[in-house]
Order: C-alpha cells, then structure tokens, then sequence
DNA sequence: ATTCGTACTGTAAGCGCTTACATTGATTCC
DNA sequence: GGAATCAATGTAAGCGCTTACAGTACGAAT
C-alpha cells in the first residue's frame, strides 16, 4: 500500500511528470522559458504531490535567499514594534521575508544571533544602533553581508545607517526643559555600556546643561535597565536626595512612564510638582495620564526607508547611502514650568 | 596577492589542517570522537580561516537546523511580547533559535509566513489560536512539522495546544460584571474571522448572559480591530445608543484602553459612569488612570511550557500533550457597582 | 535538399555538509 | 606471536536544488 510517505522532492516532481529536474526547476523559475503544455504537466505533478521547494537546497544553490534578518534589542516593549511592522511591509511588498531576533540588550546574546541568522542565509541585516565589537562588523564584511544600522545616526561611524540624531534631539528637548526654568534636574538613563542611543541622548543632555553655563552638578544621573518598573525604582533614587530635582528626564518613553506612575504613588503631581519627559513617542507616551512630553521618532519612515536601502545594498552590493530623518519635540502634560 | 576571498569552507579548513572534511565535520559535532591533537590543528584552521558553517548545507544533509518559528498576528502591542520572551530563553536554554515574524492578523500572509519558516528548515511552529485553513494543518502534516498551537485551548480540537479557556476565562469576568448589577453591557470585540480567541471570549460573555437568564438584547456588540484607537472609535458607537450600556466589556486590554481613553475625552468618570473591563493583563492594565480590571494570563508560564512542549515534539516525533493552564481575575479601579 | 536559427528539454556537475562504511595502526589477550 | 579489539581517520555517497552546456526537432532561409 502506502509507502512511509516522506516530503516529496524535485526529483518526485520530475518523475510524476515525465520531465527531467532542470525543467522543473526553470518551470519554477523562469516559467517563460518552459513551453506551456509542459509547464502544466509539471504544475500538475506539483499539485498532486503537494510539493515545495526544500529552501535550504535552493539557497545552497542559487546562492540567494530572499531573507532579511533583524535583531533588535527587545520585543517586550513598543519602541522596535511599529518600525519593524514598517520594515517588515516594505521587505514583503520587495519579495523578502523578515526574520526578527531578540537580544535582550545582551551583545552576547547578539552575536549569537548574528551568526544564526547569517548561517540561516540572511541577505541582509538590520541591526539597531552602531555600537558592538568590531569583529562583528570584521565577521559580517568577510561574510559579505551588507549591515544597515537604524535607530541612530552618526557621522563618525563608518556604517550605512537610518536614523536620527539621538543627542540633538535630546539636547533639543533640554534646552526646552531649561527655558522653562528648570535648573536641578534627574537623568533617568538606559544603560551606556553597549549602547550608543542610551550613551548619546545622556550626551544631549549634559551638552544642553554645559551650553547654558550650568555647572554639571545640576544633573543627577541614575542608569538603569529599560523597564517601567526600573523606571520607577530610578525615580525614587532621583527624588531621594536633598537638591529635590524639579524636573526628570528619563532616556526612554518606557521609563518615563514608569517614573510618572511612582510620581503618582508618591502623591506628587505631575507637572506641578515635579515635570517628567520621556523620548521616542510610543503610543503609551499619549496613553499615560498626564500625557508624556517626549522626543518624536519617525519610525514607520525609519522603517519604510531601511527596508528600502537594504534591500538595494543586497542587490546592488554597495555600501548604500546613510541618511538621517529628523525627531521633533512633542510637549504634552508632562512637562510645566519650574515650581 | 590576496585572490578574490570568498568565504570558507569545510573543505578549505580540511586542506588547511590536513585532514579529511570528515574529520573537520566530527570536530564540529562530536569534538569527543577526534584526538586531542587533531583537534587543536583543526580548531586551529577554522579560526585562522575565519570559518562558520553553512548552516543551509548543514541542515540538508543532517535533515535538522535547531530552529523554531514562531508566527504571532502582531508586535505592534505587547500581547505577544512577554509569552514569545519566555518561549524563546527556554527554547535558547535547550541549544534552539527562535525564528519570530508576524502575520498582521491576516490569514493569507500566516499562511506564507508559514511556509517560509518550514522552507528555511523550521523543527517546528508555535502557532497563535486554533482557527486556520485545514490546508494548512494538512501541508504542515505532510511535511511532517510539530505545530503547537498557544493562547488557546479547547477540547474540541484536534492540535496540541498550550494555552487556557479563553471563553470560560470571559464567562467568569462577565458573571462578575453582571454580579455587580450591570443589566446593558457594551462589548468591544476583536474581528472574529479567523480569530478562534476573539470569538471564544465574545461566547464567554454571550454564556453568561444566557446561563442568568437575561436577554440576548442586553449586549451590544462591535467588532473592531485590535488597536487602541479602533477601542475609542468603538467606544463611541457602543455609548451612542438610547440604551446606554453601564458597562462596557473589551476583547482585550488593547481595546479597552482605547475605551478608557475616549471616555475620559467625552468627560465620563470610570467607573463611576461607566465600567471598563479587558482581557490579557498586559502592563498597560496597570498603568492606565482608572487601572484596569481584566483577565489575567500567565504568558510566561505559558511561552515556557510551550517551548518545553514543541521541543519534545521535535525530538521525539510524538504530538505531545496538550496542557491547560488557568487564567484569573484582575478586579482594579476600572470596574465598579452599576450605577 | 541543405543549412541555420530557434525553441525546448535533458545531462550532469556542482553547492557545503553529514555519516555509513572502510581502513589503518596500535593495543591487548591467551 | 598472532588473532581480536578498538580508537582515530579517511572515503565517498548522498541531501535537493540550480545552471552551464549539450542535444533534438522543426520551420525558415538559401
């Protein structure tokens, strides 16, 4: 009867179809160059055996895969989300599948990743911000894999990226705080180690602080991990000293709003009491009661825009062309006047 | 000089140590099977050369690539994120990577993503919810794939599942709402097509209602998709209605907060005017002003056992054991007494 | 009728790896 | 001392696909 029925091959294919594998193959490939009536016999023989190509065979021989992998840094909170929906959009409407990884904010953990989703035949890779060994971009140019850094933007790095200019804008957004008065203020950072977005919006702040002629003390500066119960825990440790800050920036959306809900349980009213920003504008920044003051990021065009410069860097083998989109401030409830 | 690099190969490290490709492979596989000394020579090319393995070629020879997919209908909430992070440290924990894309809520592109992921060699698929085209669970079949459905669990059905019962879990918040003297409810619904959790959740309200004897009519239902500004628009239509619902039940925390959201914008007090209630217990639950009573779902837990399940699927060819996990309440401030 | 060109199709050589099986010495045992 | 055993390594046959190259048949041009 029934044979152990394994998944059936090209070669299956060829035989049910009575046709030698290359015209299976061009039938697949290029249907053209296939008369028709053989060209439904095959279909045919593809339909019956319900086959599908074996991907890994494929890529093996023709060299290319149509992937593109991503890593970021993590899935857990909106910032990545809405940029790599656009990404994903654009690489779909290109021909290419997306392959997203998670890293935790471990660059361990990334390398790993990059190796996998190299060894897994990614064309191309989307990886968020510049800063990691450089034997990851040595490993990823003898490879030959094109590498298209987004969420940041720098002239000094030599990387194609997308992004925008994490310590302008922070800076914009603190020469606001500062006209508005503010002048003893607490820092609620990500992590710096590994992290050049976390390292360059500290920078923006302590360039606006320096710019102005205030002395460096008038910062109070917590790092912590990104979470909004660490964004919490931070804001007690930048509250609990004797210059009371009157104002918190906080490195990210996702801390700010976790500084925001300890304001709250600590009875202070925000912003008269105590104003608190955040940067990225995820939707939660308009959620969170009072809405957050925060740093507009473009991510759709961030993502729209690096699908598109990958997908011609995989093509056409360039270097591809850097570009930098702009931020813009979005003042919300958040933040008032120094009390 | 320097020819035109390539990139390595098994064979090319097997020159340079002097050895045959397959003493080069067992050094790779079972380091334990190769002398010391051999060992090293070899250990020592593939660092001189650079060398990392072709994972494609690697995975058509020994038929297995350590690699999970997984497909979730969105990343643009965090609905997913937390479960999805747990599944993945455990399946990293047992030496799998997890492959992540997103189908957006829509059938035909899971249906594609699906065979993406089994092309490049997926062991195996976690899969959101029950409700697909037979076609699909018949190709995953033939190709003879573990597929692990989560977020969902129902007897009725055939696949193995992790997950809990997402209309009983519903039934239980509706007897409670329904405890607290509301007789007219709003319900924001996810879209049903293809979407077994939002039908099964909207049944779990429809069960309460009937198992108290209360007419079909005390429901009004939109469907809408799950963003939080579709949850205001709902919310609108849901409140423009001469029976004004005291209480309006959401598919999830999503839409509900939209709802809260557009109530605070037509000046409504919840739960003084009205109650809100979700579904998942996502973050956002807890930070919104009024907090929000929901359903809670253990996503870790869930995302582990799933990795633990679909694992021992993949290693072991059985279809696994379907496991139910329970949900509970999460009564918060935004539900109150009807008015 | 011969010669080409054209349009299809087939042949077979890889792509980079794993693994069953064969081979080779060295060691052990009686 | 020779047979048996064993650890280490090599040989070579695929895995499923693409593609350069080589036919083959047939109508058109000469």
């Amino acid at each position: 009867m029934n044979e152990a029925r394994s998944i059936p091959t090209l070669d299956d294919v060829a035989k049910s179809a009575g046709v030698s594998t290359a015209t299976v193959s061009r039938c697949l490939n290029f249907p053209d160059r296939v008369a028709k009536r053989t060209r439904d016999r095959v279909n045919g023989a593809i339909d019956k055996l319900g086959y599908v190509p074996n991907f890994g065979a494929r890529a093996m021989a023709a060299k290319r895969t149509f992937t593109i992998g991503a890593i970021i840094p993590t899935m857990e909170n909106a910032i990545f989300a809405r940029g790599l929906q656009a990404f994903q959009e654009e690489l779909h409407e290109r021909g290419y599948t997306l392959l997203v990884s998670s890293s935790a904010y471990q660059p361990q953990i990334e390398q790993e990743q990059i190796r996998a989703l190299v060894a897994r035949g990614a064309d191309g890779l989307l990886l968020i911000g510049y800063d990691r060994d450089p034997s990851v971009y040595a490993y990823l140019e003898r490879q030959n894999i094109p590498v298209l850094v987004a969420w940041a933007f720098s002239k000094q790095d030599p990387q194609t990226a997308i992004g925008f200019d994490n310590c302008a804008s922070m800076t914009r957004l603190a020469q606001k705080v500062l006209d508005l008065g503010h002048r003893r203020i607490g820092v609620i950072s990500g992590m710096n180690k590994g992290n050049d977005r976390a390292q360059q919006r500290l920078q923006g702040i302590k360039d606006a602080i320096a710019s102005n002629g205030l002395p460096a003390e008038s910062l109070n500066i917590i790092e912590t991990t990104y979470e909004i119960e660490s964004g919490a825990v931070a804001f007690d440790q930048v509250m609990d000293v004797d210059a009371v800050p009157t104002a918190v920036m906080c490195g990210n959306d996702v801390l700010a709003v976790g500084a925001l809900q300890r304001a709250r349980e600590r009875g202070l009213r925000v912003p008269d009491d105590v104003s608190i920003t955040g940067f990225d504008d995820i939707e939660l920044a308009r959620i969170v009661t009072p809405t957050l003051t925060t740093v507009h990021v473009p991510h759709r065009e961030m993502g729209r825009k690096a699908a598109v410069a990958l997908v011609e860097m995989v093509e056409n083998g360039g270097a591809g062309a850097s570009l930098e989109l702009q931020s813009s401030l979005r003042i919300r409830e958040s933040l008032g006047p120094a009390k």
